[in-house]
DNA sequence: CGCCGAGTTGAACTGAATCAAGAAACGTGG
DNA sequence: CCACGTTTCTTGATTCAGTTCAACTCGGCG
C-alpha cells in the first residue's frame, strides 16, 4: 500500500480510484545518507513524504548550520512557501540517514487536487493538522524555556535523540549546542 | 459583497451557487469594544473573520495576560485545535475595538465544504497561507532579536500599533512591556 | 597510534527579564 | 473643564538564562 495514500486515509477516506491516482503520481526513491534532496535559492517543485529513513530541513543563518525540521516516518517535507508561491527557496532538505522517499511533482498534486473532491478535502485536513502541531511548536518557543522545550522534543520525536547529532537537535530547538549539552547534564542529575 | 465570499475568491474563483451558499451561513455581528467572543476552555465553535475593526487572541500564563494573535480588516480568528479536533480551547478571543466580525459555526462550516469542490479548494489555499504566514512568524522568533521581531511587526500588521496597548503588542512578540519600550526609544535615537 | 569530529565543561559576557519607581495620557464624575 | 484615579508607558538597577569562546574528553576510524 502506498504510505500517502495510507497517510492520506487517517484524514478522509478515498475511492480507489483516487487511490491509484494517487499511487500513480508518486515515485518513490531510495537514497543514501546525507543525499541532498534540495538546494536553498532553488524553486522548489515536490512535495516529499518520508516512508522510512530520516531526512531534515535546515539552512545556513550567518554561516552556521539550523535544522528547522526532522522529517521521520509518515511526515510531509518541503519548502511550502516556495512549492505554493513559486520563489527561490529558503532552506536545504538533506537525508540523515539512507531514506525511503516519495516525492510528488507540485504540477501533479495540482492535478491530484482537481481530479477528487476527497484528495483535496484530505489534503486540506492534512494542512490544518500540520498548522496545528506548528502551532503548538510556536507555542513552546515563545514561552518554555531550553529544558522545557528539550522535553517536548523528546516526546514530539521519540527515539529520534539518538539519531541525530546533537548540534541539529539543539539548533532546531533554537538553542546553541553547549546549552543542550548542559540542559541534558542537568536532567540526568535530576533522575 | 460578502468579505469571507471576497477573501476566499483571492484564492479560487467561486461560482454564483457557492457564494450564495457561503453567504447564507455566515452572520454578521457588531461588537463593541471589549467584547469577549469565546472564553478559555470553552469547545471552539465558529470561525471568525474580522470585517472592520480589531480583535485578538490571547491567554493567562502564569496569571498574566499574553496575545498570540491579532486580527485585523480580512483575517480569520480562531482556535484550529479546538475547533477540528473539539477539545477545549486554549485561548480567549476579544474585541479591541469596536468590531463588525463574521462568525461561521462549524457544522455549516463541514457543511460548505461539503457541498463544493471549489470552496473545499479555497479553504485548503486559505489553510496553506496561513500556513506560510506561521511558519515566517515561527522562524523570525527564532533566528531574530527583539528589535527586528517588532521592526517585522510594523510591517506585517502597518499602524496597528498605533491602535493597540504596548503591552498585547509585547507579549505577541514574546518579549516584556520593559523591553519593547526601550526598543522603541532605540529605534527611534537611531533614525 | 594519532587524528578528527562530536560532545562536555568552565569562565566571562550579554540580551532580555524582573523588580521598582515615576511620568504621561486617559476617562469619568463633579 | 478641571481634579483625581487608573491605566499605559518609560527609565533605572539588578538578576538570570543562554551565548560565546576556549580548553578538554572520548570514541571511532584510517
Amino acid at each position: 500500500m502506498n504510505p500517502i495514500v495510507a497517510h492520506l486515509e487517517q484524514f478522509h477516506p478515498l475511492t480507489d480510484a483516487d487511490k491509484a491516482h494517487i499511487a500513480q503520481v508518486t515515485v518513490r526513491h531510495d537514497y543514501p545518507k546525507n543525499h541532498l534532496l534540495m538546494r536553498e535559492g532553488d524553486i522548489c517543485n515536490y512535495l516529499f513524504f518520508v516512508a522510512d529513513g530520516l531526512a531534515r530541513n535546515f539552512y545556513y543563518k550567518d554561516g552556521r548550520d539550523v535544522t528547522t525540521w526532522f522529517g521521520t516516518n509518515g511526515m510531509f517535507l518541503t519548502d511550502l512557501d516556495s512549492l505554493i508561491n513559486r520563489q527561490p527557496s529558503r532552506f536545504n532538505i538533506e537525508t540523515l540517514e539512507a531514506a525511503g522517499i516519495y516525492s510528488l511533482h507540485y504540477e501533479k498534486l495540482a492535478k491530484l487536487f482537481d481530479s477528487s473532491h476527497a484528495i483535496e478535502r484530505a489534503g486540506r485536513l492534512s494542512t490544518l493538522d500540520n498548522f496545528v502541531i506548528l502551532e503548538n511548536r510556536l507555542f513552546a518557543l515563545q514561552f518554555y524555556t531550553a529544558q522545557e522545550r528539550y522535553v517536548n522534543f523528546l516526546k514530539m520525536f521519540p527515539g529520534l535523540i539518538n539519531r541525530v547529532p546533537l548540534t541539529h537537535v539543539a539548533s532546531y530547538l533554537g538553542i546553541t549546542l553547549e546549552t543542550l549539552s548542559r540542559v541534558r547534564a542537568n536532567l540526568i542529575n535530576i533522575k
